[in-house]
DNA sequence: GCGGATCAC
DNA sequence: TATGGTGATCCGC
């Protein structure tokens, strides 16, 4: 029973506590003496003292499931070892080889950005952060021991000349920027994780490499600021986002590292990685997998059934997924936030007037953070940490979603009440107090943005001919920006009707953009094959009556309505749902870079006389409405990716401050040798 | 829906 | 003197 497992306790809290040398510049450093410092600084804390408790928490954790282990009988493990293999098969058929996925981060990027700007901190281990909290640490640092996510003055203790420079969070925005923009021109769907850190699919850009001259595959990037190259740490090379990840922390500092797409090349590297360095699985699950004798990738695989049999399906599925070395092959963008928050860390507060003054401050900001990105909510969270480090929330959830700070305050105030009466007579002696707003329904705030996309698309869709009546929808208001209108999800639920508030329980009614019919269902995927009939509509209806300059908006409804009946039935019986695959189009983020307005662009081409795509090989007059040249082409997919780049510059400009920008993508300059004709 | 926990950055 | 802030997700109620 008291089978001590491979490692001691006291081991295994060293793991929570000590210095962690996954990361770069971390070798061959005196680990002993580093983590006695560490460990002799922290010992008696507060702080200290919770994470042993949190550490005993997971042993017991580890300790139920190894009971649970023990009472497998052979027949249950066999069952497993079935339904595993034939789950590894249908993985394996799954297998897609044929993307380049690239990771790539910034090494030690807030510290290189500062060492850019101070020659003097190039010669000095210096890190970014405060005393009691270290973002990143540069090389010279690491050599100390020095590291992200160590308060500084323990850093100070490992390394008594640390020059700890204070964060300048706009300026490495600024840079972040600039790399963004050439990420951008390598794929502009690329996904960013945080300022110093992206996905990209560079399978496209490739493809289209080829056909370039060579004078334009050697320097693109003349033009562009060299000063941030500098710091982009060369990439991670590999065929899904999973695999990339590790290759680009592979031969850090100074090295790429490519995967080769092969099956073998794979299985070999995944063979001796450790379990740790998957995205996902962290000190915990790490110490859990331990404890089976799990260290590597490859022990994942052969324990599958075992694993199947103690962790949850999820768990599972990810853990066969990481043992086959597969992962995402396609990087989309993140889905519209599900929360907002905001949290401070203080001295002791026990208070309760201050308490509640301060959570009252939370909730001001909180309600202005929310009213910028025009959300309301319904669900109000508390969080609390006291001074020994413990933590809870208390949440509850409302009828209304509400925005505004007093409707927040009034009931985080009385969700701390209850905390501080709880506790009465003590009083809370508080080291943290966070609010969050989650469970999100569109909100009134969001109607003007929204409606700037129907302008948008309408512009689109009526070219030149612009339709001056519409009951004063809006719907020819093209105010809003293009950034504004990538901002917005498509498939949003229109913001001022009643239905949206939140306080009603029936289905939710959405408003079609093009066709202004309602369209009652509250499946987003639903309701975006709607606007692609109705886009395809209207595009025919704009064809058809070029010469009139009145849209048609009755007749689009009929034939809208009628159109979806007919879709209707027809997916009834086949399998695949029209448009199943666009369904990243109602995702917010997922439009900014254009992937929703790209579509659009798409559908209404598409009803252009097929004739004009493949004969005689005339080019379309394909005008950018973006940066409003007329574009030599007549492959739609360059037309959309030439699209995608515009808005990917006019956002980044716009961000930057800019109006106007100072080059036009050059994709479609070189278009004509990748058309179909060739 | 709630609350604790884990994870990433 | 001193161990962060934000967002997502999962699991077990």
């Amino acid at each position: 029973m008291d089978n001590e497992p491979a490692q001691t306790k006291d081991e295994g809290f060293l793991s929570r506590m000590a210095l962690n040398d996954n990361k770069a510049g971390m070798e061959g450093l005196d680990r002993d003496k580093i983590n006695n410092i560490i460990m002799e600084s922290s010992k008696g804390s507060k702080f200290y003292e919770n994470e042993l408790k949190k550490d005993q928490q997971v042993n017991q954790r580890i300790e139920k499931m190894m009971l649970q282990k023990a009472n497998i009988t052979q027949a249950q493990l066999k069952k497993a070892q079935a339904q595993v293999e034939k789950m590894t098969l249908a993985l394996e058929r799954s297998r897609d080889l044929s993307r380049v996925i690239v990771h790539v981060d910034m090494d030690a990027f807030y510290a290189a950005v500062e060492m850019r700007d101070c020659a003097e901190l190039k010669t000095k281990p210096m890190a970014v952060g405060s005393m009691s909290m270290l973002s990143t640490s540069n090389y010279l640092a690491r050599k100390y021991g020095v590291r992200a996510a160590m308060p500084g003055f323990i850093a100070k203790k490992l390394c008594s000349d640390l020059v700890i420079v204070p964060p300048n969070f706009d300026k490495y925005r600024a840079v972040s920027d600039e790399i963004r923009e050439i990420f951008a021109d390598y794929d502009p769907h690329f996904l960013p994780m945080s300022l110093d850190e992206a996905y990209l699919d560079f399978t496209e850009h490739l493809e289209q490499r080829q056909t370039w001259p060579e004078s334009l595959r050697t320097h693109r990037y003349s033009s562009k600021s060299i000063t941030t190259v500098i710091i982009i740490n060369l990439p991670g090379i590999a065929p899904n986002m999973m695999l990339a990840k590790v290759c680009s922390d592979k031969n850090k500092p100074n090295g790429q590292y490519r995967l080769p797409p092969t099956r073998e090349a794979v299985m070999d590297f995944i063979q001796d990685l450790p379990v740790r360095k998957i995205c996902g699985i962290g000190k915990v699950s790490e110490k859990m997998l331990n404890a089976l004798e799990i260290t590597k990738c490859s022990h994942l695989g052969q324990q599958m059934a075992l694993l199947s049999l103690l962790f949850s399906e999820t768990a599972c599925q990810n853990f066969m997924e990481v043992s086959l070395g597969l992962g995402s092959t396609r990087i989309s963008r993140h889905e519209e936030r599900k929360s907002m928050s905001i949290e401070r860390t203080f001295k002791e507060l026990s208070d309760a007037e201050e308490q509640f003054s301060l959570c009252r401050e939370l909730c001001k900001d909180l309600a202005e953070d929310m009213k910028k990105e025009g959300l309301k909510g319904k669900t109000v969270s508390l969080k609390l940490k006291n001074v020994n480090f413990e933590v809870k929330t208390r949440a509850q959830t409302l009828q209304c979603a509400v925005a505004a700070e007093e409707e927040i305050f009034a009931v985080a105030k009385d969700l701390l009440k209850t905390e501080i009466d709880n506790e009465s007579p003590h009083p809370l002696k508080l080291r943290l107090m966070g609010v969050r707003m989650s469970a999100f329904v569109s909100s009134d705030d969001k109607a003007p943005t929204q409606k700037s996309i129907l302008g948008f698309l309408k512009l689109q869709l009526h070219v030149s001919s612009v339709n001056t009546q519409d009951e004063g929808s809006a719907l020819n208001k093209t105010g809003g920006s293009v950034s504004q209108v990538l901002e917005n999800k498509r498939a949003a639920p229109a913001g001022d009707h009643p239905s949206t508030s939140g306080c009603e329980a029936r289905p939710q009614i959405l408003i079609c953009p093009v066709c202004s019919s309602k369209v009652e269902t509250t499946d987003l995927n639903v309701f975006n094959r709607h606007i692609d009939l109705c886009l395809n509509v209207a595009s025919t209806n704009q064809k058809k009556s070029e010469s009139e300059s009145v849209y048609d908006e009755k007749k689009c409804l009929q034939e809208c309505k009628e159109l979806n009946k007919r879709k209707e039935r027809s997916e009834a019986e086949e399998e695949q749902p029209f448009g199943s695959k666009e369904s990243s189009r109602v995702c917010p983020r997922g439009g900014q870079h254009g992937g929703s307005i790209q579509k659009v662009f798409l559908t209404q081409s598409d009803s252009k006389p097929t004739t004009s795509q493949k004969c005689q090989g005339k080019l379309s007059d394909l005008v950018c409405p973006v940066c409003h040249l007329t574009q030599e082409t007549d492959d739609l997919a360059v037309f959309n990716r030439h699209v995608d780049l515009c808005l990917n510059q006019e956002v980044l400009h716009e961000l930057k401050g800019q109006t106007t920008f100072s080059q036009n993508p050059s994709v479609v300059k070189n278009s004509k040798n990748i058309g179909k004709s060739q």
